[in-house]
DNA sequence: CTGAAAGCGCTTACAG
DNA sequence: CTGAAAGCGCTTACAG
């Protein structure tokens, strides 16, 4: 065990090397048609072929993929007609359609999708594009959507492409570029805010979008949403219900409508109950647990009487308790925190986290299908809201009036 | 206000009816190729066409888009030299080349990369493969690895798509069909284990493929994975030092290699440190939070005088906390806890996770360099590991025998 | 260094 | 209902 365990270390030294290579490597040059490079492979792929001449699934003894026309040969048809049989024509008698799906079957004939799109009308490949948040994709609130996109688009029979919006994939037009190369039928953009305004383009060149959980009336995009305006609602019924009258916001951005939408749902009902409305109980926690815990920091410093805080979603909320333990405040004794979109792990942290519950994955679920409908040619506009309901855990308690020092 | 907010309550109706349908809508009839539905969108999209006689950039004057026929002719050269031009072929003049670009710019022309890939050799596109954990996406351990994906294959110029392996799609053979019919160049798996015996199958048939962060020596698959033994025995080095003796370990599934590298250094040590070993010290907790704090339960009863338990993954530690949380064990107090992954809401949990660092964004750059290396022709066995290391946090602290009813 | 022609593997009018 | 032929938009030997 010990001389494995010495090669061991030698392995971790070289990737020491790499993990330093990887990072340094930022140089992008362009890597795409290095002609010489091609030749190189084709070269050996090709020995490679003359020499594995057993006869696999799929290809001739030449070693050759088997194309329409084989199959067409084999089952005394014409290449039409086995075309029309792999795209169900009606057009195609039942016994000529089991005589040529009987040859598929048995030579292992799969059609390239390549000469497929190219001849017909479709890539049946949507793009899902979000903003360059470092580490975006590891992002549990992202992960939900993706994954309900993903299952219906398997379903629905197509592939998911996974896009990064960086300034110069915009600035280079590349976004569109996926539709105007064929890479895609559909986009579904999700993340962006008032100021990726190059979201418009999409549908200046009528190409299928959606926007997924969130919206922008004034550029007119189809949208899927959550009912966020609703969740704010109940957060505020139960916080007030629970006595609390001096409460916090930690909002996200605000280039952001559905965090737009909390903002005016806890001012209306801040201006209810306390009868008027100060800027300084709301501080923008931008999305993250660092800017959340800051946020909180602020917020507490300015109305150390604070006894709740409602925070737009759960990473910021995550923020807030990690801050409010550390200074002296007890949640949920001391302070209350609910925040917003039910992320997994919430249920696991501690306390558990009150929060309001959004359907993501069957958000991203309807969107999936949504798209794939205007691909298919619908024209409607599509503006879908779906229900969100409040979570009770133990981040939240009845109001007691806060005593420094005493806590 | 209050007659948006009506309006609202009408579109959260049908909210709660589509999530039903959403739900309910489990028939998956392929809906592919619809031949009557296809017609139809192709007469809607011509007549558009023939409306939009505005010369947009990329379009001729008659609505078609312009390929490199167009620009040969524009450029007056052949279309076998603006090819040329478009994949950087050396044999093109200086001269020629900034004629045709020049060209190229001004009509706004972007190659069909379904025609480029149909006629050339490569998609430029790998596939992420990963099993069908319900919302597989939303685990920030998958997340951070696709990330690391992502951004080096946009690099390297290639596109990523996003592939579930379900039990089906293993049995129709669809993971070869992604090579058979040309959607892409080469895979990357994320998620298996011994049992996926599935995995063989690429290598026989000689398509690229990676395996990230786990390793099949018994079936010779490429991988590049993080230091598992390394990052165990530092955990155990650590919480030697601390005084710690009666440690616990809730470990992820034995099918998984990487976990039984966990296992082994844990057995290892024990046997060193307290003369002997006994499986009741080690309880499954199959990746989750859930089975984590089940796994901690039956630890727990069955030793009360554990004074540490060492869990596999960051999950199943947070089940851990939150189940001893739950029953008297103060985290790190009567209980230290370590985790593994060092997923990021770790440092912001109560309390904050003694965890060991893995690189999985770095890991998933070089996996995704690595399978374009290999696609390009590279023909070197890849194997390849990353360091770990320990990061100290608030769950672990100094051994206090546990006195029970005390704590 | 450049051009005319064949070919990648399909689909789709258009005749029969 | 089926077949021969053109076409999708590129790349790549092969001649010049």
């Amino acid at each position: 065990m010990s001389s494995s365990s010495n090669e061991y270390v030698v392995k971790v030294k070289a990737g020491s090397e790499i993990m330093a290579q990887i990072m340094a490597d930022q140089s992008g040059k362009s890597s795409e048609s290095n002609v010489a490079t091609s030749k190189k492979i084709r070269k050996k792929r090709s020995k490679k072929q003359q020499g594995a001449s057993v006869s696999n699934k799929g290809t001739t003894s030449s070693g050759k993929r088997v194309g329409i026309r084989e199959i067409a040969r084999q089952a005394g048809v014409s290449v039409a007609t086995v075309s029309m049989v792999l795209n169900n024509n009606p057009k195609i008698t039942e016994a000529t359609r089991q005589k040529v799906n009987k040859v598929i079957d048995r030579v292992g004939y799969r059609p390239n999708r390549l000469a497929q799109s190219l001849s017909g009308r479709y890539t049946r490949v949507i793009s899902i594009l979000m903003p360059t948040l470092r580490h975006a994709m590891a992002d549990p609130y992202f992960g939900e959507l993706i994954s309900g996109i993903c299952d219906r688009a398997a379903r629905l029979g197509h592939k998911v492409m996974l896009e990064h919006a960086k300034p110069d994939f915009i600035r280079e037009r590349r976004h569109i570029e996926l539709f105007e190369r064929r890479f895609v039928d559909g986009v579904l953009c999700i993340g962006f805010n008032d100021r990726h305004a190059f979201m418009k383009d999409f549908i200046e060149n009528d190409h299928p979008m959606v926007v997924v959980n969130n919206m922008f009336p004034q550029w007119g995009l189809d949208h899927v949403v959550c009912d966020y305006r609703s969740g704010a609602e109940q957060v505020m019924t139960y916080l007030q219900q629970l006595g609390h009258k001096k409460i916090g916001l930690v909002h996200g951005a605000p280039e952001v409508f559905t965090a737009r939408e909390i903002i005016e749902v806890y001012k209306r009902r801040m201006t209810t109950v306390t009868g008027g409305f100060d800027t300084s109980w709301m501080a923008d926690g931008r999305f993250t647990e660092e800017h959340g815990a800051e946020a909180t920091k602020k917020l507490l410093e300015a109305h150390p009487d604070m006894t709740a805080i409602f925070a737009s979603n759960d990473k910021m909320a995550m923020g807030a308790i990690h801050y409010a333990n550390r200074h002296g405040r007890s949640v949920p004794s001391d302070l209350s925190i609910v925040g917003f979109d039910d992320i997994q792990y919430t249920a696991f942290v501690n306390p558990t986290l009150t929060t309001v519950h959004l359907p993501l994955y069957e958000l991203g679920v309807l969107a999936c299908e949504r798209l794939v409908e205007r691909i298919r040619g619908k024209s409607e506009r599509v503006r879908e809201v779906l229900p969100t309901h409040l979570v009770l855990r133990e981040s939240t308690s009845l109001a007691a009036s806060y005593a420094p020092g005493v806590g």
